[in-house]
DNA sequence: TTCGCTGCAAACCGTTTGCAGCATT
DNA sequence: AATGCTGCAAACGGTTTGCAGCGAA
């Protein structure tokens, strides 16, 4: 992909996450415009620290509350998911690609992503059987890198 | 199962749980007999300030810090596990059990455990083939009993 | 007698909230 | 002009911790 493509797709992606406020019926304030496109950017999993830290850089002063009072926002109209690591604040991506779970290597905090056709169904399975629907889930995988010995 | 029989289980369970603790080379006061004995008689997943109040129930006193001390030694001894579901205070279980995940029913609260091999299976290899292992994991399925819309 | 453990109160830390003023609509 | 949003600072809630004294070994 060329640059000039990601730009685009960026730019779509912030398009979209805007409409998705306008929506809504909220006001897209500058603090809101700056957020979303840190998280149109965002392909990795960031936390809301970091998240304010990106948006001081487009929107100097912009306050951790509101950052805090964005995502929320942006949570329940379902454009961002939150995800609460073990141990770790909550990390934050937007809600654009399908459906997946994630890997976290313990030593290096990195998250991957991954999805299993076969998982899913597993699970429906289950709590179909026991006289349940799935609301949602979490499946997380503590990793570590092959070979890397905890005793290293 | 006799009550007998129960309360033989019972009691050896909390005889092992207490040379776990005597094998690691810990005092056992009375407050940790006292919450041991109250772990090993719980089959539900309570949290620490339910916990708490059973303890004291047994040792009149007895403070929510050390609580918390004792489950946190418990838990790096392997005796017990906590488990961190969404949005609530970290729930505890004896380590007796065989491995299991956990079922949320998002209404009441209450906590089913199942197991399934072939999810087991399948994350390992997930895992294998993205060169990682598994250090741990955690499956969390948050549900509703069939036919319970939530439009009630 | 030793020194690990306890109770208390205070700190912690990520997150939420009350409020007065500001800026988007 | 109206009112939803912001920044600030303080509160929150579950959990951890420093400290002086207590009690298990």
């Amino acid at each position: 992909m060329t640059q000039k493509e990601a730009m685009t797709r960026q730019d779509d992606r912030t398009r979209r996450l805007t409409e998705a406020l306008r929506d809504a019926g909220v006001r897209v304030t500058r603090q809101r415009a700056a957020l979303l496109s840190v998280l149109a950017r965002a392909d990795d999993h960031p936390e809301a620290v970091e998240l304010h830290r990106r948006a001081e850089s487009e929107l100097p002063g912009i306050s951790l509350s509101t950052v805090y009072r964005t995502l929320s926002a942006l949570e329940s109209q379902g454009v961002i998911h939150r995800h609460q690591f073990e141990g770790a604040p909550a990390r934050f991506e937007h809600a654009e690609s399908a459906h997946h779970d994630h890997m976290i290597d313990v030593d290096s905090g990195e998250v991957i992503e991954f999805a299993s056709e076969r998982i899913e169904k597993l699970q429906a399975e289950i709590a179909r059987e026991l006289g349940y629907d799935i609301v949602h889930h979490r499946l997380e995988l503590y990793v570590r890198r092959k070979g890397t010995g905890s005793d290293g």
